[in-house]
Parts: C-alpha cells; sequence; structure tokens
DNA sequence: ACGTATTAGTTCCGATTCAGAACGCAAGCC
DNA sequence: GGCTTGCGTTCTGAATCGGAACTAATACGT
C-alpha cells in the first residue's frame, strides 16, 4: 500500500496519520504551536531543508491545519498561522511531549516544562473520560463498529 | 538535518517523534492497541510491506516499546506485546483518533467508537490538567526552561 | 548607483528509503 | 510427497530526502 492510498482507510487514526503522520510535520506544529509562524524561523529552529519545509507548508495549508495570511506587501511577505483544526492538534502534540518526557529524557531531565496560567501548576496532562472524568485506561476501552458496512478499523 | 540526528535535539516531542514519527510505526501501535500481537495478522491488517514491518516491529522492539515472546516451540514462534512503556503511547493514539473523528471523517461519521467500560459512554476523551481538572487549551499553557544551558525546546 | 541584507521560496543532484513481488525455511497436516 | 501456516529476507525500479546553490523582490546604507 502506498503512503497516498492510507487516507482512504475507514480508521479515523490512519486518516489523521494520513495529513500530520510525515516526520517534519508535527515538527512544524510544536513551532506552530510555540508561535513561530514565518518561513525563516521554522527553517532555522527545525533545521529542515529549505526544500521540504515549503512543501510541507503547502500541505499543511492545503488540509486547512495552517493558514496563509499576507503581513506586509512589497515585498509581499505572507507567514503561516494555526486554524481551528490546526489547533485541535494540541492534544497530539501534548501526548507526544509527555511520553518524551517520561521516556526519552537524558540525565538532565524535561528541557521544558509547560505550565498552566489557570492553576499555576506545572503541566501534568491526564486523558480522562469527559462522561465520567476518570482516568481513561487502554484496559477499560472497548472498540466498537459505528455503522454496518465493509470492515473498518479506529 | 538527517532524521538519525534528530533523536539529539533537546525537545520531548523531537525525541518521541525519533522513535515513533514514522508513517507506519504509529499505524503498528493502533493495531497492537486492538490486541493485534503477530507478524501475519499485522501485515494483513495494515497491507504495509513485509520488509518495512519487519523492520518497523525490530525497531520497537529494540527501543522497549515491544517485547518478542516467544508462544510457541518448534517451530520457534514469537509475537510483539506492549510494554509499560508502549502502553504509555495511548493517549497519542487517543488523541490522533479523537482528531481524525473530528476533522477527516467523511459523510458516514466515525467508523468505530470507543466506550469506556467503567461509565459505559462513549468515550470522548478530553485533555485535563492533572492539577487543578479544568480542560487545558493552548492559550493558557506557557513554557518555560527547566533548566539553565543550551538553548532548549519542548 | 552600488553592494549588502532580509525573507521566501525553487532548482539540482547524489544518497536513502520505499513498494511490490518473489523467495527461503521450519514444521504440521493429508 | 505435496500443500499450508508463520515469519521473515532478498531483489529491483520508483519515490523521497538532504545539502547546497540559486532566484526574486525590496529595503537600507554610503
Amino acid at each position: 500500500m502506498r503512503w497516498d492510498e492510507i487516507r482512504d482507510v475507514p480508521c479515523s487514526v490512519a486518516r489523521a496519520l494520513s495529513v500530520v503522520g510525515d516526520r517534519w510535520t508535527l515538527l512544524v506544529l510544536r513551532d506552530a504551536f510555540l508561535r513561530t509562524r514565518r518561513f525563516e524561523d521554522f527553517q532555522r529552529q527545525l533545521g529542515v531543508t529549505r526544500h521540504l519545509l515549503a512543501d510541507r507548508l503547502r500541505k499543511l495549508v492545503a488540509e486547512g491545519i495552517l493558514e496563509r495570511v499576507r503581513y506586509q506587501d512589497r515585498p509581499a511577505r505572507y507567514e503561516y498561522r494555526l486554524t481551528d483544526k490546526g489547533r485541535d492538534l494540541y492534544p497530539v502534540i501534548v501526548a507526544l511531549l509527555q511520553w518524551g518526557d517520561r521516556w526519552m529524557t537524558d540525565a538532565d531531565g524535561p528541557p521544558l516544562r509547560l505550565r498552566h496560567k489557570t492553576c499555576g501548576h506545572t503541566l501534568a496532562a491526564g486523558l480522562t473520560c469527559s462522561s465520567c472524568g476518570e482516568a481513561i485506561e487502554p484496559r477499560d476501552v472497548t472498540a466498537e463498529l459505528a455503522a454496518a458496512g465493509s470492515p473498518q478499523r479506529p
């Protein structure tokens, strides 16, 4: 199966990954959440080749995750801002951040802390069920088909 | 920057992606969370080439995310099971699933629902602050360096 | 007028990775 | 013996990537 076919797999995870499952794309979004907006800044901070960065930004704009906004004329210059669809990826980034903090840090510990302004604490995000408020464990979850039809997976 | 250097970037997101930021790896893990354990089953369900699947499973085992367990002798056969480190990736998969459900579904709606056994409701996971219990929004979070040293990012 | 800087890309080429299909091997079953 | 199951490996052409140089529009300094 080629990667451009993955989008048509009836699975929300696969479809999400068809857009953000690229090596660099999630790093671009990480920087976007840290308020990076401009081509040069993305390029410097990420160390990605300009070629690939241009391509990924184009695709993210085409998907409606970033929008290209003109911020000056003469010469025309554009910056890239998260859309609502893009901002909704925050839980993905935070989940990766916390997993990396826990399992991939070297002796120095996590290099950056997120602080929750609302309560002032260092952020430790948990996955909770919005119905009952309890923490979610894999073993407490069952998967079921929402509708009849061709075999489908999550 | 080559991808094998990304691991040394002082950023938990980058380090996490150095392990799971591959096109197929997160799909392998999705199936692992759905109790898939064997090579043939992964291959059939994912549609990935056997070559690549063997490579990804090897890497996930090397990273301690899956473990290779002998389940029969003569001939020796092994299956792949999530370790604690692997199970800890559940929030990443769930975050991708929910984003895909919301933004990438076609007319049929999400193909699969997760049910929270504990409360019986269809699972809608939220990102909550484990200190104050409130839902976390990007704008309520600030990033700060945990320690002095070379320039670091989340 | 001329050279330098800024910002946002594009072009080119050799190296790496990937998809698809075939092949290997160990054992069980008929 | 020949077919099947399970788990990989090997091979080849195609696609993608990394690194560096190049283009373009405009401002700015002298």
